[in-house]
DNA sequence: GAGTGGTCTAGACCACGAT
DNA sequence: TCGTGGTCTAGACCACTCC
């Protein structure tokens, strides 16, 4: 008796901790607060760093907190709702589109893009690599592969700098019948990773779109978006970007 | 001279596992097959145990494995394609819906379902749980918010059996005017991992409807995703589905 | 150089499924 | 009862950022 905290905990440690954690995010700190570090937290909380480190991680991937190796960790603000579509057909590159055109390559797509595409797994497509930066911070990197096919006009003498303007340029000649997507979740390679300011592994949304054009697929792009600080809307009426403010969250000084 | 393995290994021991072990899957494993337990592979590579889990638990994610305490680790078939939307604009619960109703209460909704509602965050509304069942197993559940304004010609005296169906149907007689969606990363509720048969905290996709009628949101719902399995689909000619199928994937007796 | 989060180890015990 | 994956510990060292 007079033990107040047994209660057969068959709750995991650290998924209590999460919670308590979860909680005192909403009512004790601000946006871009740092939180102490994770052996004076652990300490505190009288668990192992491991187990600390294992609810910190779920409340990153759910977005509430950012992690930064030799910096500490802050609060995460609310995640970014991202357009992804359908807000009307549109072509990959066209004027007012969110992306930056980064460089394009000439190569041989890995073979699932290849099914994807319909193409000879042989075939050398073009592939153009794009970046979306919303609110000063990139957000998704893009592969899109164009098999050659569909960009029957382009030149073949090329700078690279020309590359990547040229192969969207003829693109947006064909007439674009539909556009088809999958959302799934997957890790960060090492390159997409270094360019998200993630590590590598980190969790990201894959978008997979496959344009159509002359009845078969002209075109297909694979988007991979930060999954800790991004929301992907698709709107009729895309109102829902502005929503999602969550109670007690107050921006930092 | 003569170390062939020194080569400065700047990259985790867990991500190197990873791609090791991911090959090993395409050229030696067939779907279903069962792995050798963690401990003998932890010894195999030389590796501590954890650092082996860490390697597993990113395949996990990935959808390449699937583990389950008490039995082992198999390797997983491809995920599913579901199709989300906007497969036409159809009320939920419509004919021809791959949901199935499990029940109805009359709740206050959470302070962020509120605010999706535009409803006041006091206000009791209709709560429809429904699950989600795609070849032979559970892929989603889903909480259904129905304020009473878009129901008013719901009777007053129902049956818990009677509840849900009600529901549905006087919201099938008001016109679908559009629909908004946003897809998430999330971490599985308690109640939700259940239903999905995976552990709390398992990682899920977070698919966020609202339906409007009458110049309003009539509805909204909260479906949640098991990520592991699921590709979610978006399509205008959603041929999607059937793809994605790997090289070197065999199927297990 | 000091302080942070990231990786890794070698153990232990627990909860669950199958037998 | 046994074998599995899940949780947890108490350390150690590394990579990175900032001062």
């Amino acid at each position: 008796m007079g033990t107040t905290q047994l209660e057969a905990v068959q709750e995991p440690k650290y998924w209590h901790l999460k919670t308590v954690l979860n909680d005192a995010l909403d009512s004790e700190f601000e946006v871009g607060e740092i939180l102490p570090n994770e052996r004076d937290l652990a300490a505190r909380f009288g668990v192992a760093r491991a187990t600390l480190r294992q609810a910190l991680e779920q409340l990153e991937l759910e977005g509430r907190l950012q992690r930064r190796r030799g910096v500490g960790t802050t609060v995460a603000p609310p995640r970014i709702g991202v357009a992804v579509g359908p807000s009307a057909n549109v072509w990959p590159g066209a004027v007012r589109d969110a992306w930056t055109t980064i460089g394009c390559v000439e190569a041989v797509a890995p073979a699932p893009i290849a099914a994807l595409l319909g193409t000879d797994p042989e075939q050398a497509v073009h592939t153009v690599r794009r970046e979306r930066v919303t609110q000063g911070q990139p957000v998704a990197t893009e592969l899109l592969y164009v098999p050659p096919a569909s960009v029957p006009g382009l030149s073949t003498l090329l700078t690279p700098a020309e590359h990547a303007p040229a192969v969207l340029d003829e693109l947006h000649s064909l007439e674009l019948e539909g556009e088809d997507r999958a959302v799934e979740l997957g890790s960060a390679r090492a390159e997409d990773a270094k360019q998200l300011d993630r590590l590598p592994g980190a969790p990201v949304l894959v978008v997979t779109t496959r344009y159509y054009a002359q009845g078969r697929v002209a075109a297909a792009s694979v988007a991979t978006y930060r999954a800790d600080t991004c929301r992907l809307t698709f709107g009729d009426s895309g109102a829902l970007e502005v929503m999602h403010e969550q109670p007690g969250r107050r921006q930092a000084s």
